[in-house]
DNA sequence: ACTGAAAGACACAGACT
DNA sequence: AGTCTGTGTCTTTCAGT
C-alpha cells in the first residue's frame, strides 16, 4: 500500500548493485581510465557485460562523473580553509540567494548545510593567505544576509579519498 | 644564492603550466574519459602534443588520479558527518599512530590537520545514523590517545566540485 | 545475461617540418 | 614544439547461445 501523498520516483529503477557491479566500481574509483578489457579480465567476465553494467551505472547516476583530480599545491592553490558561515535571516529566499552566490564562487569547492552553531560549512582553496584574505573580505563577507563567519585553516592533509565503495 | 640548509627539490622540474596545459586540465577535470582527439579539436592543437602534455602532467603529479566519482546516496552511504577530534597527548609518536589508524578506516574519506580548538577534522560517510553511531563508539573513540570528539551532521550538499583549475 | 566476432575509433610511436 | 602517418589496441555493436 502506498500513501497518496507519495510521489513516484523519477529514477525508474533504484538499481540494485550486485557484487560484479561493486567490483567494477572499485576499479573505476581507483582509475577511471582503466579499459573495459582490463576490468573484464580482472573480474572474469567478457567485455560486453562489463560495458553494459558501466553504462547502466552511468545512466542511473551511480557514477556521477569521471574526473581528473589535480594536486592543489601544483596549480597555485596551496592554501585550504574550512569556513563556517551563519546567516542573519533564515527564510527560504535568503537561503536560496546565499546558495546561488556560493555556487558561483570558484574558490569554494565544497559547501554543506550543517547541524550546530553555524548554517554552512565551506571548503575554500586559495593561492596563499593574501588571496584568502581578499576572498574573505571582498567576496564572501559581501554576500547579502551574511551573519557570522569563522575560518579554520588546514595545516596538513592526512587522508583524501573518493573511495565510497570498498 | 642558496641557503645551505635548503634541500634540493625531489621534483626535478617544477613544471610551469601554460594556457594550453590549463585548458587540457579544465577538460580532464570535467571528464576524465574525454579522448585526446576531442581535446585536440577543442584547443586547436593536434593529438601528439596534447598526448605529450598530459603525460608530463601525469608524471609530474599535477594530475594525481583519474577517478570515477560515485553518488554516495546510491551506494548506501547516505549519511555524511564532519567529526572533530583532539588528542590527549601531542608528541610525535602519538600523532603518527593516530594517523595510521585513521588511514585504515574506510568510513573516513578525508582527514585534515587543522588550526583551532581541535587537532583533526574528519569527513565520515556511513549508511545511516546507527552505522555512524557504531563507528563513533566502537571504532573511532577506541583509538589510543583519543581526546575530545565532536560530530557535525551534513544535512544537505550545496556544492561539491573538484575543479581547482577554472 | 553472457560469449565471440567484427567494424570503426582511438592511443601511441615514428619520421619529418 | 608542432603536424602527419601508420600500427596495434580498444570500444562498441550485433548475432548467437
Amino acid at each position: 500500500m502506498k500513501k497518496p501523498q507519495e510521489k513516484e520516483e523519477k529514477t525508474v529503477t533504484p538499481l540494485q548493485l550486485d557484487d560484479k557491479d561493486l567490483a567494477i566500481l572499485r576499479l573505476l574509483q581507483e582509475n577511471a581510465r582503466i579499459t573495459v578489457r582490463e576490468i573484464s579480465d580482472k573480474i572474469h567476465l567478457s567485455a560486453t557485460p562489463v560495458h553494459e553494467r558501466i553504462r547502466r551505472m552511468e545512466e542511473s547516476g551511480v557514477i556521477r562523473q569521471y574526473a581528473a583530480l589535480v594536486d592543489h599545491t601544483k596549480v597555485k592553490k596551496g592554501l585550504m580553509v574550512i569556513c563556517y558561515v551563519s546567516l542573519k535571516q533564515h527564510n527560504k529566499n535568503a537561503g536560496t540567494r546565499f546558495i546561488k552566490a556560493i555556487q558561483q564562487m570558484n574558490e569554494v569547492i565544497e559547501c554543506y548545510n550543517i547541524s550546530g552553531e553555524f548554517d554552512f560549512m565551506l571548503k575554500v582553496v586559495a593561492e596563499n593567505m593574501d588571496a584568502y584574505y581578499d576572498f574573505h573580505v571582498n567576496t564572501l563577507s559581501q554576500v547579502e544576509n551574511m551573519g557570522h563567519m569563522q575560518s579554520v585553516f588546514v595545516m596538513g592533509i592526512i587522508k583524501q579519498t573518493h573511495q565510497l565503495v570498498y
